[in-house]
DNA sequence: AGTCTGCTTCCGCCCAGCGGAAGTAGACTT
DNA sequence: AAGTCTACTTCCGCTGGGCGGAAGCAGACT
């Protein structure tokens, strides 16, 4: 529709850093899964910040603890943080509630079982169980996988809207050579999603990593997250997995229904 | 040593109101576990800030994603304080690392298998799971259970500093009538603790839940957290439980120490 | 001794943040 | 229907907290 935008139809979020508290969360956005730790000098780069300015602001996070300093003299953010982010309804109410049904489903597969929301143009992995004898999965809490490229992903992609499902389409990057990157692939095969109830994704996002989705439906059956599974490729019984993350994700749904929580307003 | 400061002992934070970002802190504090979900009144009575004053925070977090506002007007915390908060070592690293042995836990007894560390005068629970056949606990992530009076925190004390002891003994709150309010009497248990390395909670802090626990070393055989796990009353083989425990948490030391994660700087 | 890179302190300019006052909207009372 | 709540939002002029260049400090590498 509107894409002609004075501004690049991605950037999600405006960087701010006008407002004292936009500076600060240009701060604390400086780290991530790949920066989890940083020097001084390394935030000030990331943020663009002025050394000085960041120096300060840096001081008053740590200060608030906000961020806290480590043995090596380097940052990263501290437990002030963390203890809001539980309260967010995102984790506290998802995976209060999901996780009893995550705990069965590990129980019968002992494959990796996660949770995920829509966040933009990404599957946010809200919640992940995995035990010492699942294979390593790249996919932990937080992380934002790519839609059209994991079984949770394409679960939200298949019943997101058009004007979701084009932005995608508009940049399939590629993986593992089994990604599918061509829209006449992917399209038929959103469809085949939502008729059939599961999506499947073998090695599209990692090799060795087949994975299994269901949707998790909340006020009049909208989708609001999606179930899966991650398993090593070579795949068991997938129909008697599938039937399984049905159950679960059915008995999840009526769940957070029933505890008023069908919504899950995630805005970005 | 130095016990004699200027500062009361109690007093873990200053809550600094004067700059900016002091401000925002503020009203991100307004948020607790029982106060998710908060008008803009509310937030401004919770934090003493002039109304006005209030809105243009809340407005600008929420603009940067710290904030979210519900459907109903009310506002909670964003989903960006969650993605960031789980970048916290506190939450990455131990919990990627004791997940999987949490998780063999649970698999043997189906108990409710709970890690805290030491937060100020408090035991914080960092990670817990629980099935859909575990009993209700009180004790969710980011919880703050007393010291005293759960087996994961008497652990956190037993080995604590003296200065800590102190001020734990100064005031010991009592919440089940089973909750032990008497030094005389909680001292050589911490005692105990230390020599037999488990300790044993019997309706201290719920009734109805019994708890036992055993200390996480990291560098240099200090101890940095506390394994636990929480029963129905009725408690079933503590003998063989423990070892259980045990065996864990000799593993998951190990593991953590291995990783470079034997520290765990819990500033608070 | 020289030169890195990284962190911290200082200080004067000035604009972003402040908050009282007034305006808007809905819900509940008389 | 007019009155009165409570809850939120907009406006705007004053001012003090934030800004960031410059300079100082400390360790590491040549």
């Amino acid at each position: 529709m509107s894409a002609q935008g004075s501004k690049p139809p991605v950037a999600p979020e405006s960087p701010d850093s006008k407002s004292v508290t936009g500076r600060a969360f240009l701060v604390l956005d400086a780290f991530d899964v790949e920066h989890r730790h940083q020097s001084l000098a390394s935030i000030a780069r990331r943020t663009g910040l002025p050394l000085t300015t960041c120096h300060r602001l840096v001081h008053e996070l740590v200060a608030q603890g906000a961020l806290t300093r480590t043995l090596d003299g380097s940052y990263e953010i501290g437990s002030k943080i963390w203890r809001l982010g539980i309260l967010a309804s995102l984790h506290s109410d998802l995976r209060e509630v999901a996780l009893p049904y995550m705990e069965d489903i590990y129980q019968l597969a002992n494959d990796a079982v996660q949770i995920g929301v829509l966040d933009g143009f990404r599957c946010l992995i809200v919640e992940r169980i995995a035990g010492s004898r699942t294979l390593e999965v790249i996919s932990k809490p937080g992380a934002r996988l790519p839609l059209h490229a994991s079984g949770v992903g394409k679960v939200l992609l298949a019943h997101g809207s058009t004007d979701l499902q084009n932005a995608v389409f508009a940049s399939l990057d590629s993986y593992t050579g089994q990604t599918i990157t061509d829209v006449a692939v992917l399209k038929p095969q959103l469809e085949a999603i939502k008729s059939k109830g599961f999506a499947h994704s073998k090695e599209e996002l990692a090799v060795g990593a087949t994975s299994l989705a269901v949707p998790i439906l909340g006020y009049g059956n909208k989708v609001i997250a999606a179930l899966g599974i991650v398993t090593p490729v070579e795949n068991r019984d997938i129909e008697r997995m599938v039937s399984v993350l049905k159950v679960s994700a059915n008995a999840l749904s009526k769940k957070l229904i029933l505890n008023g929580m069908g919504d899950l307003n995630q805005r970005v």
